[in-house]
DNA sequence: TACACCGGGTGTACGTTGTACACGGTTCTA
DNA sequence: TAGAACCGTGTACAACGTACACCCGGTGTA
């Protein structure tokens, strides 16, 4: 589970010359990256074993480690693969440009939840990831902004959209898990709601009787409005004070 | 691994009742608990092994299972226990209050880096958590918006100090296990920045070549100022569009 | 007081995980 | 043609959560 770092790097950055030597190759790294995304997509990042990677592509355990150092780079390499997966270039002026980005990575959130999961170590950053990076630094970089003030406008959006993609990725994988859909697990939670008493808890009594809960807003759509408008006000002010770290942990 | 949910309910919203046959117990539940967020902080959350916690009792790993039904539900009541070791109630007009909110909840997380890899499943609520959301709600309660309203605000809050306390438990997380400082670490990787070329990189190596990776910003002032400058346009506005979901997931 | 029984702590054992290691077969190079 | 490189396999081990059977101390009831 341990990975060598400058390993890693090689890993990802310098795609593996083909040996001239040995017999062909019947598994490749790519396929054992495709499937157990694939197993991660369909069961989960927790039924991402070895065992279960090697039994979907038909060989045995073993037989992956020729093609990959181990399941930690694995993961390094199915993360970046997702990454790689949707247009990078985001076009237009600052806002349009940060919506389409934040768009494409909560589409790649959707469609791949357990990414949350992992993104949590520090993970070799990989080529594609990068190059998404890169690209929604430039689509904010003819404001005239420091260049700490860029690598701070995207951030903050990149931690919003991290942030909503951790709920509906909860939802998705608690969904799954339990084959009960988010209303019905919550109905059925009533040994749950006796609890919810209004003078224990006034405001969420209050918001439940009035249906806040049931009515809820798009939480994606909301909040990314709310913070591009106070990235405009941002950017928008002349004298922008430098926030400086003090006690940045 | 698995939790009855009902149990888990009883487990955190009732407090057990003391047996009154049998000998005393020299171990409780809340000292369980209270070990094992101890282990988890010093040692992380991969570190937390039943053995692990049992040892640093005195006990043997079985006993642990006369307190707790399972690791699981002993997880559910670390995050519960955590959610109230501060101060839950905000006070003053919408934005102070939020801005306590978001701090009160960024301080936990600097403080038990942990809590962001446990929430990520649909953890039962319990009633620490319960109570410092109601008391958040509370704080725009008075500003005349519609419940759902109040949901997302306080929730736009929520997912962005969420973002920015994933990176940063990444950060702390990826120190306690190599024994190395963020910036020695990335200083190592010189097999990583020979691929940082302007070329394939340019906003990047701009970025940093201009020390913009160097003097960054603090990311949770810059963003949590960005989102409440964010909210305050909207709380402002006359005709606030609802956002509803469409194709919410 | 006698005794049954409830419940706390222990020890053993099983299934599942990642993966080290040795082996046998295949294909190209010297 | 000998040998090296490389692919896929099988076995084996340590660490994990926890089911189960056990012993024994304390309390309530007979």
């Amino acid at each position: 589970m341990k990975s060598d770092r400058d390993r890693s790097v090689r890993l990802l950055w310098e795609p593996p010359a083909e040996p001239t030597r040995g017999p062909k190759a019947a598994l490749s790294q790519s396929r054992v990256v495709e499937a157990a995304i694939k197993v991660a997509d369909a069961e989960g990042v927790e039924a991402l074993t070895m065992r279960r990677v090697a039994e979907t592509l038909g060989f045995t355990t073993m037989s992956l480690y020729r093609h990959v150092p181990g399941k930690s780079e694995l993961l390094d390499l199915m993360v970046d693969a997702v990454w790689g997966e949707t247009e990078h270039t985001p076009q237009g002026p600052w806002r349009a440009g940060l919506d389409f980005f934040a768009r494409q990575v909560w589409a790649m959130y959707r469609a791949h939840p357990w990414m949350l999961q992992l993104t949590a170590s520090r993970r070799m950053p990989g080529p594609q990831a990068m190059t998404r990076q890169d690209a929604a630094y430039a689509v904010v970089s003819e404001l005239g902004l420091a260049s700490e003030e860029i690598v701070a406008v995207v951030t903050a959006v990149s931690h919003f959209v991290e942030g909503v993609g951790r709920t509906m990725a909860d939802r998705v994988r608690a969904e799954r898990e339990s084959g009960v859909s988010e209303e019905d697990w919550w109905n059925g939670r009533e040994a749950l709601w006796e609890h919810f008493t209004p003078d224990r808890l006034p405001m969420m009594t209050h918001i439940w009787n009035s249906g806040g809960f049931e009515r809820m807003l798009d939480q994606f759509e909301f909040g990314l409005a709310r913070v591009l408008d106070g990235l405009a006000v941002f950017i928008e002010t002349e004298e922008r004070p430098l926030v400086r770290p003090e006690t940045c942990l």
